[in-house]
RNA sequence: GCCGGGAUGGCGGAAUUGGUAGACGCACGGGACUCAAAAUCCCGCGCCCUCAAAAGGCGUGCGAGUUCGACUCUCGCUCCCGGCACCA
């Protein structure tokens, strides 16, 4: 046996030993319980960095720890491998996406493996494989043939010197991330998939979920948004001279027949105040209305509003702030109920995504409005009334908008009625005229798809001059992207490729043109998940293994993925449970979102004010003889700046590489440092020492194990023996319990107390020692798997550590004949107490209050009562 | 504004779910070994009072409450982090 420790080393051996023996093939098998653990497959970007590492981390600990509980355990792993970063990579290099793609994910798969995880390699899958995407395809089409997929024109961001649509994330302060041109509001032709037909289960689902964080489904349910209301149209006529406010018909040519718009007709809008209905005092619509646009071309002076707010951007957090602002359009529509004629006005504060782009406005009992009212002078009648509280056009109240206490006044039939019974009536009024019924709203949109790029799945349509959009055949799938395009920053290359856009109708054999837009990644991503269970099935997208894998029982990945891709992974879920792919409502089980990695930040500011970050492994500190810290760049000794504690990134130059970290440590330093640092859910601070500290205990573990194996030292008392036997047994049930709950840092450290408790008791060749280390080598494997491998051999435990079970206390190692009970006087402990393990109450009473210390405290008060906890705490309450 | 999660030593964090607060580790201080250093090992380490110790007092963001007993439960605040946000 070697002396030292050398990870390295035994490391190679230990994966070598593992590949051999195929010991992570997983094998469909009915004789144990399954046990699917799945982490968030990376986006091959280059390297590893460290989030991968502590997730994946994660997910290794459980997939080895169940299945020493005797589960049949899956782990798989695979390359979410389409996307923006490898075109833009080849704009820079001149490579084609698909070798970047290839080569990174070569690199990757290498570091995976130095890392030692429990991964079934061979269910290995990249979603820029035909064979894996071909399926994106299949599924498309099937969903195009019942409605799920649809194309329409909708407003996106459009990027004009990439030309192609941005994510909303992709526009920052209203310019393109990476050309810095301003986004333009575009309206394009896309394909898009009707996840609001879903919108109702997905949210209901959530309560179906309790292995899923609170903050993840509260994030979903948000985003679904959910809001029950009325929805009703003003009647209005263009061609009534009453309706203008200044009198003046516009021109015919401006208000066609059979235009976008008619003359006349009913402008709809929603709300979930229809118990304000009598305080409405004008209509307020987007701008990009079509009775705005309609409007706009009547009347040119409402032209310049309407193209301001276009031209703003489409993020919602930036309107938010906005000032409201409006312009009266002289058009007016009729309320519904009262008759009276309201103006309407186009309004930068109304969304044309949700409900009828269009509001009625409730000046007195909506926030909005009463600014805006107040901004332009219009009416602020009162309808819902609080008693004891008085109404004002002065000042915004809280209580103007309570449903909760307020009631209907100054509405005529409807005073007196509280929020249900109003809005009840209401709607029934309104209903009776047939102008207006109960409605429920969803804030979620349906899921564009389309993307102008050319790195992901084609969308496998052809168009036809002749017969439209027709789709490709099942029989001519996977329509290929060709893998040799280098992107030139001007557009999709695919526009330029012939020999893919060029074809022929598939209906009338006509020429055609292939649609060049590909799928939006997370279509990739949405299923995955299933194809592990049968990525060698050229025939079907999925088949019955999926019944046997699936729900993945644990899935672990970052928060950022709350929404996006965790809601499209159910929406695709029970899309194809409804098309009668698989019998699963959602996918994940339990789901196990691990915290960032921080570390600290230094930084200098630049004479023009830039920010220059340093790594902090560049950084000394030192502290002078009166005690004054200071930290300077290692490079030049001077000073630089502390900018406190943030998440690893490129931008603040704050990143560890995980590499790095392999190669000076090993990976088992390296895995329990991050599972000892913070529990999986927190997030983790980045610490040198912590780390020197984890390889610290590893190290004094193969020096233990090198004494045991040599043997010698003093004979262990019974007594010690017995006391050691306790401690490394309560232990272990407490890591036990903690196991459960997830919570590794604590597994760590009971690791650390087993090996304190062992190293006490000096001699090594007893059974004590033995069974302790057993213990301690199959509790540390999940964690630090190749120490505990290579050792367990070593020390001729066993053949191979992956075959025992995993280990159990034994109650009888925690029976004492004497127990310690903790003594306290009025709740404050006092001293302690040994007594007889089956000592009865009265027995421990008695001699508790014999007990000088508990005299001294008592000093002659009358003692009212003794709480005797068993096996815990006396307390005498004077 | 709404929703979710937090607040425990110098730091990361623990506390059998109402029963000895601060496990384990890091940092720090002292010592051993060494020519010396590194490594390793031993001791100490919440705060106050004290030369020191004993003894005692205080202590889990703040204020009340329930209880023999509260980091843990209830109510009311403060602050921090994250998400969403003109959603009609």
């Amino acid at each position: 046996m070697q002396q030292k420790y050398n990870p390295q080393v035994l490391e190679r051996e230990a994966q070598r030993d593992w590949e051999a023996s195929g010991a992570f093939c997983a094998i469909e098998s009915a004789d144990k319980p399954k046990y699917y653990c799945l982490s968030m497959f990376p986006y091959p970007s280059g390297k590893l960095h460290m989030g991968h590492v502590r997730n994946y981390t994660i997910g290794d600990v459980l997939t080895r720890y169940y299945r020493m509980r005797g589960h049949n355990v899956l782990q798989p792993m695979g390359w979410d491998a389409f996307g923006l970063p490898a075109e833009n990579a080849a704009m820079q290099n001149g490579v084609p996406p698909a070798k970047w793609t290839y080569d990174n994910i070569a690199y990757m798969r290498t570091q995976l493996k130095s890392l030692g995880f429990a991964i079934d390699w061979s269910r290995e899958l990249a979603t820029c494989d035909p064979a894996y995407y071909k399926w994106n395809q299949w599924l498309f089409l099937r969903m195009l043939e019942k409605g799920l997929v649809y194309k329409t024109t909708g407003a996106v961001n459009w990027d004009p010197v990439d030309q192609t649509v941005l994510a909303n994330e992709q526009v920052i302060d209203g310019r393109g991330w990476r050309t810095g041109a301003l986004v333009e509001k575009r309206e394009i032709p896309m394909y898009y998939m009707a996840i609001t037909r879903y919108a109702d289960e997905l949210l209901a689902a959530l309560d179906t979920l309790p292995g899923w964080p609170e903050r993840v489904k509260a994030m979903q349910a948000n985003w679904i948004g959910k809001s029950y209301g009325v929805n009703f149209g003003f009647s209005y006529d263009g061609s009534d001279p009453t309706s203008w406010k200044d009198g003046q018909i516009p021109a015919a040519t401006h208000w066609p027949q059979g235009g976008r718009y008619p003359p006349q007709g009913q402008l709809k809008v929603f709300t979930t105040r229809a118990d304000t209905i009598m305080g409405v005092t004008f209509v307020a619509i987007a701008a990009e209305h079509p009775l705005a646009e309609m409007l706009a071309a009547c009347r040119p002076a409402l032209q310049p509003f309407v193209e301001e707010c276009k031209r703003g951007s489409v993020m919602e957090a930036d309107l938010a702030t906005m000032e409201k602002k409006g312009v009266p359009t002289s058009f007016c529509v009729t309320h519904p109920l009262t008759g009276e004629k309201l103006e309407v006005w186009i309004g930068n504060y109304v969304l044309m995504g949700y409900g009828e782009g269009a509001v009625m406005g409730v000046p007195a009992h909506d926030e909005r409005d009463f600014h805006f009212a107040k901004k332009y002078g219009l009416q602020i009648p009162q309808v819902i009334e609080v008693p004891g509280k008085a109404f004002s056009t002065d000042a915004w109240q809280e209580w103007y908008a309570d449903k909760e206490s307020g009631v209907c006044v100054n509405s005529g039939r409807y005073d007196g009625l509280g929020y249900g019974p109003a809005v009840d009536a209401i709607a029934a009024d309104l209903a009776a005229k047939g102008v207006g019924k109960k409605q429920v709203l969803y804030r979620l949109r349906d899921w564009g798809i389309s993307r102008q790029r050319y790195w992901g799945t084609p969308i496998p349509i052809i168009h036809c001059p002749a017969c439209g959009d027709v789709p490709v055949p099942d029989h001519e799938l996977p329509v290929v992207l060709p893998e040799d395009c280098v992107p030139d920053g001007t557009g999709n290359p695919l526009n330029k490729r012939a020999e893919f856009v060029d074809c022929k109708c598939p209906r009338c054999g006509q020429a055609a043109r292939r649609e060049t837009d590909t799928m939006d990644t997370f279509v990739d991503s949405s299923w995955y998940y299933l194809r592990y269970a049968c990525p060698d099935n050229t025939a079907q997208m999925v088949d019955q293994r999926v019944a046997y894998w699936l729900p993945v029982d644990q899935y672990i990945g970052g928060i950022e993925h709350a929404i996006l891709h965790l809601l499209y992974s159910r929406f695709w879920t029970k899309v194809m449970r409804d098309l009668g792919l698989v019998k699963l409502d959602e996918p994940f089980r339990n789901l196990l979102t691990q915290g960032m990695v921080l570390n600290e930040i230094y930084f200098r500011k630049g004479e023009s004010g830039r920010m220059a970050y340093y790594n902090p492994a560049d950084i000394e500190w030192s502290t002078d003889d009166s005690g004054n810290r200071t930290v300077t760049l290692r490079a030049d000794g001077k000073p630089v700046e502390s900018g406190g504690i943030g998440t690893m990134s490129k931008s603040k130059n704050n990143g560890v590489d995980p590499q790095e970290l392999i190669d000076h440590y090993g990976a088992d330093i390296a895995r329990f440092f991050m599972m000892f640092a913070s529990p999986p859910e927190d997030t983790l601070v980045w610490s040198d020492a912590g780390v020197e500290g984890a390889a610290r205990f590893l190290r004094r573990l193969w020096n233990y194990a090198v004494r045991f194996k040599t043997g010698g030292g003093p004979a262990v008392s019974p007594d010690l023996g017995k006391a050691t036997r306790f401690e490394i047994h309560s232990v272990l049930k407490q890591a036990n319990y903690d196991f459960a709950k997830h919570q590794f840092n604590t597994v760590a450290s009971a690791a650390m107390k087993i090996l304190n408790a062992l190293d006490r008791l000096a001699g090594v060749n007893n059974d004590v020692a033995k069974e302790g280390l057993r213990i301690l080598l199959r509790l540390l494997y999940p964690i630090a798997p190749h120490i505990s491998h290579h050792l367990w051999r070593e020390l001729e435990f066993g053949a191979d550590i992956v075959e025992e079970r995993w280990p159990e206390h034994e109650p009888e190692a925690l029976i004492e004949e004497e127990i310690e009970l903790v003594v306290q006087v009025n709740g404050k402990k006092r001293g302690d107490v040994r007594v007889p393990r089956d000592a009865d109450k009265k027995t421990i009473e008695q001699m508790v209050l014999a007990d000088p210390a508990v005299q001294k405290f008592v000093s002659g008060q009358p003692v009212k009562k003794v709480i005797v906890v068993p096996g815990r705490l006396v307390n005498v309450v004077v």
